[in-house]
DNA sequence: AGCACGCCGACT
DNA sequence: GTCGGCGTGCTC
């Protein structure tokens, strides 16, 4: 006997392995086995059996890694679906949608903690249902009409913070379930906070499994198969729960769709949304999508005909939503710096909060003390030897660090340029933000957080803890603060500055702010207390920034949907970015250069249009040259069929390889 | 993607 | 005279 098998190698094909006599009966498609690929062994996954092959000299399958199959039923069109969408092979489409850390036999069964016996643990309403709001109510029953069709169907709730959709969610999982089917409950990394989880427990007792990337191996094995062998149903988890083995789905929930940590950052960029689409349509369940501030490509989608969305209002108990008011830097008067980044009229309301024995957060998207290192005699600033970007100074550490390449450098006492001038640490950080604090309010309680206090597990939870418990007075933070922290007690918000995201060279510059001050405004004045929120810009006047102090997301959505539109722009256009990646400046503009003629041939017919060639926003990566293309269509697919018949084996152009990144973020 | 093989420059 | 740079081709 023979087995097809694929490895997670940029290859469109697979290899013929023989079976040996002792695998004989065990292996079937979905396991993955360890086979000789080339000068060494490597993980492949078994795609069919057959009886014979062309291929004269096979070699035989070494060993097995799991002892029943880890993809089964529609995962197995997905994994077709996310080779066709993202131009991937199907090994490494395969490969994306199961953990590498965990083994799966029939022996994992009788280990796993939970119930063995088949029945369905009932499930534990020990906390109440709340009662649900009119609009609640309204917006379950839609909900409820689009499953009652008992096939694939998509809709989006608009809620503000606040306005009761995870109930919502809840009620629509807890029908799925009355009716035999499982279900998916997708929500960004960072709100997977264990209040999240806790709250599925209690509703759903032992029918729920978390998901996410920090589990042990051995939980991740665990909780792969009670959901494989029916005894669990509902998962909760971020990005990669998507390809969790739920039986007989029914619904998949994404809260906070527009969040970019559903995107991929490897190779096959996929997106979670657009997974559990897929996933959803050919599991004929539903699809839930969840939003404060949509992203346009869903509302756009909602609003079209046969789109489908429902719209909560209001907070649940009628609490007014914050003021936002904004501090023009430009100005004088208000806007005038005091020494650092925060300015008289920002300073003025921490010190009233402060007196108030209130609690207040200070958002700064940047992490490290100071942008750059700059020559105060020839201008010259610090850059990293490998990467085409500026270091950044990080006080704690001490060192320069490139947010790109990770490499650390000791900042030289005089510049190693003209070596005669003296650094300048410019721009700010959150460490910077928080050392003006510190200086300004000297007997306060300040606490930072970002990705540089947060490197273990525990030291987020601490964190939240701390200012839960309100032993923090003052926090700082990147927009790591922005998502899942409700606490009372803040009654002001400030964003230094609401420009840091705009001015991105990103046409989506506009939509993340706008998302991020929505998000940063709901965190101000959750409890009793009115909240504040403070936001300083130079550019007042932006429409993102105009539509976020209104906290109007139809104001936002009508200038940006205009603007996509003009400029044949997501939802309109799909977009594919091409990295043409080498060694040599001149070798990699060659390639992409050929590699535009090429395309823009092939593209004629089909309707399909390129940008570039042009230098990647950072032309230089860890040492690599890098160019960029950007294909623009109608639909994806076609694209992806040109590509491949473009590119060589491998995924490379005149011998350089090529990322393939489609819809990029 | 990884790895071996192979062909030209700058070292002991 | 060899070490090793990366360009090229292959993986059942």
């Amino acid at each position: 006997m023979i087995a097809e098998v694929v490895f997670n190698v940029p290859l469109d094909r697979s290899f013929h392995y023989l079976i040996p006599a002792s695998l004989a009966d065990q292996i079937e498609p979905g396991v993955r086995v360890i086979a000789p690929f080339g000068s060494r062994d490597q993980v492949g996954m078994v795609i069919t059996r057959l009886s014979d092959s062309p291929i004269a000299k096979l070699k035989p399958i070494r060993q097995m890694i799991d002892a029943s199959a880890v993809i089964t039923g529609e995962r197995w069109a997905l994994a077709r679906w996310i080779t066709d969408y993202y131009c991937c092979s199907l090994g490494e489409a395969l490969a994306a949608m199961v953990p590498s850390a965990i083994r799966v036999g029939p022996d994992a069964a009788a280990t796993t903690p939970g119930r063995r016996d088949g029945k369905m643990a009932s499930v534990v309403t020990a906390a109440p249902r709340p009662v649900l709001t009119p609009a609640q109510e309204q917006a379950l029953g839609t909900i409820m009409n689009v499953c009652a069709a008992d096939t694939f169907g998509e809709v989006l709730i608009h809620g503000v913070t606040g306005s009761g959709k995870t109930e919502v969610y809840l009620r629509v999982i807890e029908a799925a379930l009355a009716a035999g089917r499982g279900a998916l409950y997708l929500i960004p990394e960072i709100a997977l906070t264990p209040q999240t989880v806790e709250r599925l427990h209690q509703r759903f007792g032992e029918r729920v499994v978390v998901w996410h990337s920090r589990l042990t191996a051995t939980q991740r094995r665990s909780n792969w198969t009670r959901l494989a062998c029916g005894d669990c149903q509902v998962v909760v988890g971020a990005r990669s729960a998507v390809f969790a083995p739920v039986q007989r789905l029914g619904v998949i929930v994404v809260d906070e769709e527009q969040e970019t940590s559903y995107k991929q950052e490897a190779v096959p960029h996929v997106h979670a949304r657009e997974v559990a689409r897929a996933r959803a349509r050919l599991a004929q369940a539903v699809l839930v999508l969840g939003s404060a501030t949509p992203s346009i490509e869903s509302y756009y989608q909602a609003t079209q005909p046969g789109g489908r969305m429902v719209v909560l209002p209001e907070r649940v108990q009628g609490r007014p939503l914050p003021r936002v008011e904004l501090i023009d830097l430009r100005d004088d008067v208000h806007g005038r710096r005091r020494a650092g980044a925060v300015s008289v009229m920002l300073q003025r309301a921490l010190e009233q909060t402060v007196a108030r024995n209130e609690q207040a957060m200070l958002l700064l998207n940047r992490r490290g003390f100071a942008r750059s290192a700059q020559c105060q005699l020839c201008g010259a600033v610090k850059r990293c030897a490998q990467c085409s970007v500026p270091l950044i100074y990080h006080a704690g550490a001490g060192q320069l660090i490139c947010h790109y390449c990770n490499r650390q450098e000791q900042p030289p006492t005089v510049c190693d340029v003209c070596h005669k001038g003296y650094l300048k640490f410019r721009g700010s950080g959150t460490e910077r933000i928080e050392s003006e604090l510190h200086r300004l309010f000297p007997t306060e309680s300040i606490a930072r957080m970002d990705r540089d206090t947060t490197k273990d597990r525990q030291s987020h939870h601490r964190l939240y803890q701390a200012v839960k418990n309100q032993q923090v007075r003052l926090l700082v933070g990147t927009q790591m603060i922005a998502k899942g922290f409700d606490f009372p007690q803040v009654t002001l918000v400030g964003v230094v500055s609401a420009d840091t995201e705009l001015n991105l060279p990103d046409f989506r510059a506009g939509e993340r702010t706008f998302d991020l001050l929505t998000q940063m405004a709901g965190r101000a004045g959750r409890g009793d207390q009115p909240g504040r929120v403070l936001v300083q810009t130079y550019c007042p006047d932006h429409y993102a920034i105009q539509a976020a102090r209104q906290q109007d997301y139809l104001q936002f959505y009508r200038e940006e949907i205009t603007m996509r539109r003009r400029l044949g722009l997501p939802p309109f256009l799909h977009l594919i970015e091409l990295t043409v990646i080498g060694g040599s400046s001149e070798r990699v503009g060659q390639a992409a250069g050929q590699l535009a003629e090429r395309l823009r041939q092939h593209g004629k017919s089909a309707r399909i249009s390129l940008l570039g060639p042009a230098p990647h926003r950072i032309p230089r990566l860890r040492r690599a040259y890098r160019m960029c293309l950007m294909l623009k269509g109608r639909a994806v697919e076609p694209m992806v069929v040109v590509l491949r018949q473009v590119l060589q084996p491998g995924r490379k152009f005149a011998g350089l390889p090529v990322k393939v990144n489609v819809d990029p973020l």
